[in-house]
DNA sequence: CTGAAAGCGCTAACAC
DNA sequence: GTGTTAGCGCTTTCAG
């Protein structure tokens, strides 16, 4: 050995160079598969106490950091998830990408987020080079309601769950909101302030939500006895500001009676909010708005909207465990999950005019 | 061979298990090594073009991904770097973070986000972590202005980028909004409106950018000849909106004179936004604000909000590339960016009332 | 210009 | 219980 002292040698592997299993092992005394099984929590119980304990201190003076790409190559695994979200921009996602971080964190994967854009061809791409790395499982945001890739993985049983949406083939595991609760929810709420002719501002069609809530909507007005009038919904092409704007904009040119609107989500909500501002008309006075996802800073506009409340944070959580326990074992039935979903009354929502 | 037919031989591959650059090299009848070097684009000069076209047909045809593991664990590069933010749910970072990727993308580089929660241990954990992932870099966006995990880094010469703050060794880069004459901007538009009397809510004084805005706002008053008074000053002790509304009751509290505030930054604002309300005080009638960073829908606020914009997707564009220069090159000499700000007038700040 | 050979750091049969 | 061995898929000297 060309140090001198031990001292300069630790100095060397901690300083200089990381230090390796079999630097470990040769510190130990031992063959580096044993150090191996010593250092792995689930082969540790193959090994004698006295000669794990002596390698885990080698370990830990040497400050020894298992590499992870090694243990990849070797292993086919990686500890870690692609999340695929549209992008991260919209407010709705850094809730749910928390709280699958959090709900992945503790068993110590961790997360790959990618932003598609909506765009088919990327997501393609982007979901091919998060396989390339060995993604132990997906996480997807953006399921519309046909979507070859999401029943591509799912035939291959690639562990796979899906967040906020769902799409048609019920093989697929789904943690979303019960929107079918919350629409009721909100329409309830409308009618009791004695609104009768609510108008909705529908979701794009090909997603699940879009749909989801747009039937939930008819189905909660037949319930109450209310008008199901298909004039009074417009639909949208994307969950945007703009969009909300112009599906309330069509309404009000063809003069549709209402006196309240119950928009697809928050961002939609916020379209109608530009229109009713544009048109001079009061908001709630003129016209009820009740929007769907409780995203950042609603509360703050005005009026602070009223809204139903998705628990994003929650949802990630839970689509995280759901995919640990399908990681760990494959043949884990396929579950889904519906987390309530409650109405936040705030001011955008009031008696209609007389 | 034991596959009855070619296409059962591709089918194999392509389907079943994913070729190596061993299965490539067989099809093309040349040796791995020549394989390696046809498909990476900087070896390719390195072969005939001949032989690379059969050995590019081959790997297509069976749907060759080279495996980034296998790769990472000779090359000890990942092609990554790894992104250290506060928290993704604060509005401010998604639109870096999109900056970030934007900026990685062409590079064939992608990012790894990670939340400390402004946990210094967490911070270096995952810094930790992320090292033996062997990412190429580091983005960083939680500088503090000691922040001795950084300064070690940088010491080590490990190809480090900061966004948004900065600290005091100057020896790192950094990309930055030009606070300075941000807050000039803003000043001088209260002044043009009336005010003389401004107080400063200010960010907390263990970040650049809480400290930097607040000098910047003294600066400005005095070379406008306005007073510069410390008792219209109240620090925060962190970037939120409960701090900003702490901060201003207590300029509220003990009666001190003024008729606009600057806010640190956007969430700052809102909190003010609170506390006037609170007290039945209108914004702009009775007092202005100005905001810091334009966040995602403070045009939306009641009143909207006049506050300065941050370029933030390019900053993070801007960190990538500087980052990318880094790492291709460790000698590159430390450069920082000052990126240019705007003011956005919105309703927030007017006249002062007489 | 191409082949041969070694090895990145780790794990997992398989021996003993 | 622990050592031995082979190999994950790739790149990169070194020969020729």
């Amino acid at each position: 050995m060309r140090y001198a002292t031990r001292l300069q040698f630790l100095r060397y592997f901690v300083v200089v160079r990381t230090a390796t299993l079999r630097d470990v092992a040769r510190h130990a005394g031992v063959h580096p598969g044993t150090a191996s099984r010593a250092l792995n929590p689930r082969t540790r119980r193959l090994v004698n106490d006295e000669t794990a304990e002596r390698v885990r201190e080698a370990a830990e003076q040497l400050g020894y950091r298992p590499n992870p790409i090694a243990r990849s190559l070797k292993t086919s695994r990686s500890a870690s998830v692609g999340v695929v979200i549209p992008d991260i921009t919209n407010p709705l996602f850094p809730p749910i990408v928390r709280g699958v971080e959090d709900g992945l964190y503790p068993a110590g994967y961790s997360a790959w987020i990618v932003n598609t854009d909506n765009d088919a061809e990327r997501e393609s791409a982007l979901v091919s080079s998060l396989r390339s790395r060995q993604v132990d499982g997906l996480i997807v945001a953006t399921a519309r309601l046909q979507h070859p890739l999401i029943e591509e993985l799912a035939a291959e049983n690639f562990p796979l769950v899906l967040v906020n949406r769902r799409i048609e083939s019920p093989s697929v595991p789904a943690v979303t909101g019960d929107d079918a609760r919350g629409v009721a929810l909100a329409i309830r709420h409308l009618a009791e302030l004695g609104h009768e002719r609510i108008a909705h501002v529908a979701g794009p069609p090909w997603t699940s939500t879009g749909r989801g809530r747009h039937r939930a909507y008819r189905e909660t007005l037949q319930e109450l006895g209310l008008p199901v009038d298909p004039g009074l919904v417009a639909g949208c092409e994307a969950w945007s500001e703009q969009e909300g704007a112009r599906a309330l904009s069509r309404l009000l040119a063809k003069k549709a009676r209402f006196t309240a609107v119950l928009a697809g989500n928050d961002l939609l909500a916020l379209g109608c909010y530009d229109v009713l501002n544009e048109r001079g008309l009061d908001c709630p006075a003129d016209m009820s708005v009740v929007g769907f996802n409780d995203m950042a800073f609603v509360d703050k506009l005005r009026p602070p909207l009223t809204t139903v409340r998705i628990p994003h944070h929650q949802i990630g959580a839970e689509a995280a465990r759901l995919l640990l326990d399908r990681v760990e074992n494959r043949d884990t039935p396929v579950k889904s999950i519906l987390l309530p979903l409650t109405l936040v009354e705030r001011q955008s929502a009031a008696p209609p005019a007389r």
